[in-house]
DNA sequence: GACATACCTATCGGGCCGATATATCGTGGC
DNA sequence: GCCACGATATATCGGCCCGATAGGTATGTC
């Protein structure tokens, strides 16, 4: 039947949405703070999407005031649901992509200064210890979700302390 | 004087330039060889940019035909060489993204087939694998620019490999 | 009652990717 | 000498996406 084509985005909002009825708002906070090291949102992309896949029939929106504050609750349909396992067990090739100034500035360190060099790795350093503190401060997210989340915590905080320690043996073989 | 915010793409773009007069093919292959794990770039992004950059001074354009073949060698100005340094030592924060849906896919994994999520965890490793093994066979990339280069190289090895293990050990985790 | 903070929807500018189109050059095979 | 093919080179389009901003209501606190 409906052979759809999720865009990522689509892909997460279906996925949140099956972990209970979301508001576009809900839905941007819980990426923010279960999934923001690896996954961003902006609701610039979720307000429509959600219009767009209710059109194709994968979510169905419910008016859901609070007062007089208008307000949206989104659930699953079954094709949504059926789109949102489609997607999970396909064999397709899994968007992986990474964007770091910090690897683009030592690329390019040919003829610094040697002190300003120091600076740069130590602050890139400093940056992964802070997303490893922030996440490990945060505590598991979206519980009784299964073990998914509590992994992918566990992965951010193993990836961020790794890419710690990368950074300050890059600093130990400057100095020497 | 020429107080420019220099775009992320125009940032790439001037690093390559600085190392030696450039085409936008040339930038484009030199970044898709040995940037590609922690940048991208585009045509579409490229060229432009180029002429945006040309239009604020910061590099020179010299038409350079292959034979009948049109071809615009680029160089940098001296502007383009100070606003390249400024950012270089700028302390500005620094762009950090990643985008995995592999780790998108465990994250909404509650209630799926066990076997399917082993698959699927095996499939991530392989790719982290893959890409770990291009970089060592590609070599050394960019030579006589400076320890940069090869140390990125390193990075993106030495992190490819980690990823590859801690998929592993989530394998192994969910057989026990 | 005032004020800050949280909740909720919406939109715009512009960066960016992937695909595609067009054309020439160099090389190897025949 | 010719053809096919891959590398070189520029250009553009559709569409995804981010960050910022704007405008509004509810809730909690002093």
């Amino acid at each position: 039947m409906s052979d759809v084509t999720l865009a990522p985005t689509a892909r997460v909002i279906l996925g949140m949405v099956r972990m209970g009825k979301r508001t576009g708002y809900e839905i941007k906070q819980l990426v923010d703070v279960s999934a923001r090291f690896f996954w961003t949102t902006s609701y610039g992309q979720i307000y429509p999407e959600l219009k767009r896949l209710e059109k194709q029939g994968l979510v169905r929106g419910e008016a859901d005031p609070t007062g007089g504050r208008s307000r949206t609750v989104y659930s699953l349909t079954r094709a949504g649901d059926a789109a949102l396992d489609a997607w999970l067990s396909s064999p397709d090739e899994l968007v992986w992509e990474m964007r770091d100034e910090g690897l683009l500035k030592l690329f390019f360190s040919e003829g610094r200064d040697p002190a300003e060099l120091r600076d740069h790795l130590r602050s890139v350093r400093e940056r992964s210890e802070a997303v490893a503190a922030r996440l490990r401060e945060l505590g598991p997210v979206a519980e009784g979700a299964g073990p998914g989340p509590p992994m992918v915590r566990e992965f951010g905080i193993a990836l961020n302390e790794w890419l710690a320690g990368w950074w300050k043996r890059a600093e130990e073989s400057i100095d020497a």
